[in-house]
DNA sequence: AAAGAAATTTAGACAAGACTAAAATAATTT
DNA sequence: AAATTATTTTAGTCTTGTCTAAATTTCTTT
């Protein structure tokens, strides 16, 4: 059943996963940006990954997942997250070096393993960045929410999910405190492109707009 | 300071170092069979670790490490065994399944986790094998041993170590109960290549001469 | 609508690491 | 010691995944 794929063919789906669901189109050179690859690498990829049927590709216009690919994807992205949650729930891995392990470990994790991992830790629903654990039947539950930096001042929010690609950027939100399920208060939006101040333990805080990019909130219930 | 180095180069010096430590020599056709590669694959292999000076080489004779390579030998196995008694202690994974995981996970532990493994395992020395854990700085504690089919009958003895390469084998003494540090006495050598007999907890149970040359044991103090 | 710019694909090369078949060397047998 | 056998090496090929440079196609601007 399950065929043997290169670490390559994982990484390729993965990003291909990511951005179709971050921009909606998935085009070569967004996947060159993110694999760190030549334009003309990823054609001669995306040919490959075609002809196995893990995606559809029309000539000069993007890419999209198969219902094949599309579940390989997300089988890579749950031993991505279930090993990030597992470093550092067992280990004591801060949630900025998390990442990098498990972009080598999640290509090398036997189902076996997998078990016994989400096992430990109780079937979790969330890794510490808060993104969605995928089920292994290939379901994943998604939650409501919009990027901070479209967030209106004045406006209390919960963060639901942070970005994980950027080890700078978790280590100065850790360090304010800022965490998946913590609350705060949108203070005001700087002009020019300027910096979004949120209060948070009763101190405010600068987050640059391009960061706030990466912030998903959702607005609590009342 | 270190380099990066391909999995197939740290698998050839694993397995250089393993054959220079039961076999002394070290021959082409000796990692063909270990490394399941074809003795042409090997030689090519040969000549580009000797180029990099973690191996010397003269043709037609065998292969040595230098302190180069045997340090990152050295290395490799300390993350194997590592990773082989933290699957174990952390997540119940069956010993005669550990190995094949660790196979895998060796080669992408970073140090950092390697260090914090080390530490939660509270610095141990052997791994669910028996066989010694490398320190970081290369050094290795090597218990005296002999293999068990050297063993003269009506002896006691102490298992020190089992091979760790047959996970039937592992699932077999596993069953009857022996692991490294169980005591037991041999009862009978059988004639004509027969079983060896052992006894412990009170049972005898046969052992075939070919697995009891993969049981290292000593005879304890008094 | 045509020109220039940007994105994508093709063509061809390269490195790693494996393979097979054939040649060279070493070891063993007669 | 010569002949046979076994081991090792060489020579040349293949696959995977990358690259650069050049050719296409699409998009943007005027």
């Amino acid at each position: 059943m399950e065929k043997m794929l290169s670490q390559s063919i994982e990484d390729y789906l993965k990003a291909i996963y990511d951005v179709e669901s971050s921009e909606g189109k998935v085009s070569t050179s967004a996947l060159s940006e993110k694999l760190g690859v030549s334009p003309a690498s990823v054609t001669s990829m995306v040919k490959k990954l075609s002809e196995r049927k893990l995606i559809t590709h029309k000539r000069y216009q993007g890419v999209k997942l198969t219902p094949a690919g599309r579940k390989i994807a997300l089988e890579i992205i749950r031993h991505h997250r279930l090993v990030e949650l597992y470093l550092k729930e067992a280990l004591g891995v801060p949630w900025d070096q998390v990442h990098q392990e498990a972009e080598k470990w999640e290509h090398v994790l036997s189902e076996d393993l997998e078990d016994r991992i989400d096992k430990f830790l109780g079937y979790p629903v969330t890794d510490p960045h808060g993104s969605p654990i995928p089920r292994r039947d290939g379901t994943m539950i998604v939650r409501q929410c919009s990027a901070l930096v479209d967030v209106e001042p004045d406006t209390l929010v919960k963060v639901v999910e942070v970005s994980d690609h950027d080890p700078e950027l978790l280590r100065y939100l850790g360090g304010i405190g800022l965490y998946p399920e913590t609350e705060m208060t949108v203070v005001s939006k700087q002009p020019f492109q300027g910096p979004i101040i949120v209060e948070l333990t009763g101190k405010e805080y600068p987050i640059g707009r391009n960061a706030a990019k990466y912030i998903m909130v959702e607005e609590p219930k009342n």
